[in-house]
RNA sequence: GGGAGGUUAGCUCAGUUGGUUUAGAGCGCUUGCUUCACACGCAAGAGGUCGAAGGUUCGAAUCCUUUACUUCCCA
């Protein structure tokens, strides 16, 4: 045989990329007469490469898509990338920087020249990727979130917000991230615990009236010189606190380089420590400055010291509390994090290292009274990792409310499903305490926002600048106002205000609300992605698919896990933890790496990878490989009759019934059941049961019509194994035979289960008859037999003619030379029993007869422990009353069983 | 701190409306095997008192309560 002993994949897979390509079969189109099959990626950053959890999510939708265009339908998966403002931004002016270029020296347009040049070279990388992992995409349909008709979209979109009333411009805390110097969503942070320490400084009381400033600094001691600032410390010693007590309030932060941002002090009414300070002033420390002391039931008395400091500029709280208050707002850090002149003190040192400067000079100055560690929570920023500085700020925000109603509607009713269902509480709790979504981001790369503003500062919304210009006109009645007079609002939109869009945008739906391929295409059916997006886009697809459609924008969304090490840790650059994905496939072969990836990914739980599943991935593409060689090397010889009835009838069976569980894995989205149930039928029924029933001994012919049905089976294998293995499966389908221009398995009907009408009668003989194989086998492994000595099988059963309808396979499977039927064994004989038969093999000289006894005496013990239990239960009134019929019926079965068993087991000790 | 999951063989997971000395799968493990498709293989086998305690029931991995550990979401 002139074929390789194993598969090499490597020699095929993009010989069959291109071909599917050439035939145009991820082509779709509108067809009124197939049914659409629809699902759009989850778009990719433009600046990314492939890794671990694209080849999970992307396989997953392959197969899904790949198996609907086999069910005929008109299967279309549209591909793309997003622009990833923050990342991509951050790339490029990191690029620019190499080359000696400043962001800050070139205009808006010089820079976008070199971002959209960058994306031209390197943003097309990760689709390319796809493609090698066998990504069946209609690639004619790529879009990319920033290329014109869907900045158009974008925009178009906002304009018609902004006309309902959704979208407002306004003063808010915002979540504003120093290094990538913008703000960002709620949703874009990530809060972190953190060992974190709090300061109790000392703020001196100036009395109601008084003017008494020369407490200021005479009544401190100096701190001990060698106390450690940082350590938890032994200052808080009761006597020099009680002194200084009236003479200072402590008031304890985590943050005391932001002191020179308080504006007061605040105290709970009800907290008797404080209620002499009515009226009272206090001065920031270092500073000086005076601020009052507020009375507010929002202080928690148990907190610190029961007193507060209010930083409006930088706490949400303690914004709220100044507007109450009426206090003014001193912002003194500057957009990359560090203070401005406002400050006064540490002006243009980052926050960090103003906190340990300030720490320090408040020691040398008597006025931190002590430091305590303090487990704390930071929150971070989800793209950089930057610490979140809380900023009040000017931002554009979408209302949520009215949007978030119907979406929560729709997946609380299951118009849109989650899988696995347990999401849905997650979402359920998302969608009711959405907040309005911060949508302006400081960068340039992404969509301008389409707000202009007047000479006057007030503004206009408007998708162009000439449609602004003359709503400005009319706004502001002045026919004279031109285009120069007029500035657009310098902020990009939120990357995820483009992507909300992506299942209508990419057919073309705000463009063109009513054309074929919306029409089509649209709602999606499945969508394939990751929890961890579940609210930044899963839920606000569905917003935009309800407020712009009126139809949610898919039915059924399967959430993967998170691909994680052996360890279970996530896969990350610094720990080297993640395999490259090329570098497996070029090892394993695309398909062994879709099946590896594929065996251990239940819906929703995260995926431990292990090289080893891409090896057993490898291993089945093997398999595979040797069965179709195997099959390829048989000789017919036409004279000879058909010999295999009962092998080919029994695996129709198991075939049609593999089929049905397969389908029912997939309508469950039980991916990695539905590889298993395939993998299983190739391997344990194809390959170990049926191919050695059916194979012709060595160097024999086999017969016309076996081989017929052999290709026939093995060729349907090959479609059910097409969504999962691609490559190999298209490989062998032109291998296998001559074929037709277009004939691919990629576009093979799929296969529709048809059970036989004796298939239950088909299946349970078969397991009776290979029970017997087993238990030959079984004997001859005790035995230290091998597989090609002949052995005699003697049955005593009151089923002969079952025996006799299968004895070709008994003979076969079990090497047995002659099978006869008797009433009694012969001593000389090892014996076992299944159900009420007994099977002897003649075995002279190698018996241990005092060993039989043992075994079969201890089976029988067994046995009749198995009978009392039963009979026990039988006898059980309230079980005979209160149980169903087939439970008891069942029963009865049992019992009828174990006295069979029990009677054979007595006769064949006996025969000893 | 609030909420939602999970805890079943060495590992990763199934286990549908409670039905049993027999709770399944894949991988791994053990033993034997150059059986002429495949050692990326073949055959056989071992391995679990279903986190713990209590309860309901004729009967509980499955229902209820308490508890421990763990993951995730939110603050």
């Amino acid at each position: 045989m002139s074929l390789a002993t194993t598969y090499s994949p490597t020699d095929v897979e993009a010989k069959w990329y291109q071909r599917w390509q050439e035939q145009g079969f991820f082509k779709a189109s509108a067809n009124p007469k197939k049914t659409p099959y629809t699902v759009v990626i989850p778009p990719p950053n433009v600046t990314g490469v492939l890794h671990m959890g694209h080849m999970l999510n992307n396989t997953i939708q392959d197969v899904l898509v790949r198996r609907a265009r086999m069910q005929g339908k008109e299967a279309c998966w549209v591909p793309g990338t997003d622009h990833a403002s923050i990342a991509t931004e951050a790339k490029v002016v990191a690029l620019l920087k190499e080359q000696g270029i400043e962001k800050r020296d070139l205009t808006r347009e010089q820079f976008l020249t070199h971002a959209f040049e960058w994306k031209e070279k390197y943003g097309g990388i990760i689709l390319d990727q796809l493609k090698q992992l066998g990504a069946s995409c209609d690639w004619d349909r790529t879009r990319f979130t920033m290329e014109p008709d869907l900045t158009e979209a974008v925009l178009r979109v906002f304009v018609d917000l902004y006309k309902k009333g959704l979208i407002y411009r306004g003063v808010r805390m915002v979540n504003w991230d120093p290094e990538s110097r913008t703000a960002i969503s709620d949703e874009e942070v990530i809060a972190k615990d953190v060992q974190a320490k709090m300061y109790y400084l000392r703020y001196e009381i100036v009395a109601p009236g008084a003017e008494n400033s020369e407490f200021r600094t005479q009544n401190l001691e100096p701190r001990a010189e060698n106390s450690e600032l940082g350590a938890v410390d032994e200052l808080n010693q009761g006597s020099k606190l009680s002194a200084l007590g009236s003479k200072f309030l402590t008031v304890a932060t985590s943050r005391p380089e932001t002191i020179m941002a308080d504006v007061a002090v605040a105290v709970n009414p009800n907290d008797p420590r404080y209620a002499h300070l009515a009226g009272a002033t206090v001065r920031i420390p270092l500073l000086g400055r005076e601020i009052p002391v507020i009375f507010d039931e929002y202080v928690s008395t148990d907190f610190g010291t029961g007193a507060l400091k209010v930083t409006p500029a930088h706490d949400l709280n303690d914004y709220e509390l100044g507007v109450k208050h009426n206090l003014p707002v001193i912002d003194i850090l500057a957009d990359d994090g560090t203070l401005n002149e406002k400050a006064v003190l540490y002006v243009g040192q980052d926050r960090f290292a103003a906190r340990k400067q300030i720490a320090k000079d408040l020691q040398e100055a008597g006025l931190l009274e002590k430091v305590e560690e303090y487990a704390s929570i930071v929150q971070t920023s989800e793209r950089t990792k930057a610490v979140i500085e809380p900023k009040l700020s000017l931002q554009w925000f979408l209302k949520m409310e009215h949007l978030a109603r119907p979406a929560l509607e729709v997946v609380e009713n299951d118009t849109v499903r989650l899988h696995p269902p347990k999401f849905k509480n997650m979402y359920r709790a998302w969608m009711e305490n959405v907040r309005d979504w911060c949508i302006s981001r400081q960068l340039w790369w992404g969509q301008q926002i389409p707000a202009y503003y007047l000479p006057d500062g007030s503004f206009v919304v408007a998708l162009t600048a000439e449609a602004a210009l003359a709503e400005a006109r009319v706004q502001s009645a002045n026919p004279n106002l031109q285009l120069s007079d007029l500035r657009q609002d310098e902020d990009v939109l939120d990357t995820w205000f483009s992507s909300w869009l992506w299942p209508i945008s990419v057919f073309d739906g705000f463009k063109d609300p009513d054309n074929a391929d919306i029409n089509y295409f649209y709602p999606t059916n499945d969508l394939v992605t990751g929890p961890d997006i579940l609210f930044f886009w899963v839920a606000r697809m569905i917003m935009a698919g309800l407020e712009y459609r009126r139809e949610v924008p898919f039915k059924e969304v399967y959430l993967t896990g998170i691909v994680r090490d052996s360890l279970g840790r996530k896969m990350s650059k610094q720990l080297g933890n993640s395999p490259d994905p090329l570098d497996l496939i070029a090892q394993y072969g695309a398909d062994g790496v879709r099946t590896g990836m594929l065996f251990s990914a239940p819906a929703g739980n995260d995926l431990l990878f292990d090289v080893k599943l891409v090896e057993q991935g490898r291993n089945f593409s093997n398999k595979l490989w040797n069965a179709f060689r195997l099959v390829k090397g048989w000789e017919v010889d036409a004279a000879l009759p058909f010999a295999n009835e009962k092998p080919v009838a029994w695996f129709n069976a198991r075939l049609q019934a593999a089929i049905a569980e397969l389908d029912d894995h997939f309508e469950k989205f039980r991916m990695s059941d539905a590889l298993m149930t395939v993998y299983k039928l190739v391997w344990d029924d194809f390959c170990a049961l049926y191919l050695e029933m059916v194979k012709p001994a060595y160097q024999h012919p086999i017969d016309a019509e076996t081989l017929r049905h052999t290709t026939a089976y093995l060729e349907t294998l090959l479609k059910l194994l097409h969504p999962f293995m691609p490559f190999i499966t298209e490989e062998l389908w032109h291998e296998l035979a001559e074929r037709a221009e277009r004939d691919y398995v990629c576009v093979a009907p799929w296969p529709q289960a048809t059970a036989p009408p004796d298939a239950t009668r088909l299946l349970a003989d078969m397991d009776r008859v290979l029970a017997v194989v087993a238990g030959i086998r079984t004997v001859r492994n005790q035995k230290n037999i091998g597989p090609n000595k002949p052995l005699a099988l003697v049955a005593k059963t009151e089923d002969p003619a079952l025996l006799a309808r299968y004895e070709g396979i008994i003979r076969k499977l079990g090497g047995i030379s002659e099978l006869t039927f008797a009433e009694a064994g012969t001593a000389a004989s090892v014996s076992f029993v299944l159900g009420g038969s007994e099977f002897f093999i003649p075995l002279e000289g190698h018996i241990d007869l005092a060993a039989e006894r043992v075994r079969l005496e201890k089976e029988l013990e067994y046995a009749q422990g198995f009978r009392e239990s039963v009979q026990k239960k039988l006898g059980n009134e309230k079980f005979a009353q209160n149980a169903k019929p087939d439970v008891l019926e069942r029963e009865r079965q049992k019992l009828a069983d174990a006295e069979a068993r029990i009677a054979a087991l007595e006769q064949a000790i006996k025969a000893l």
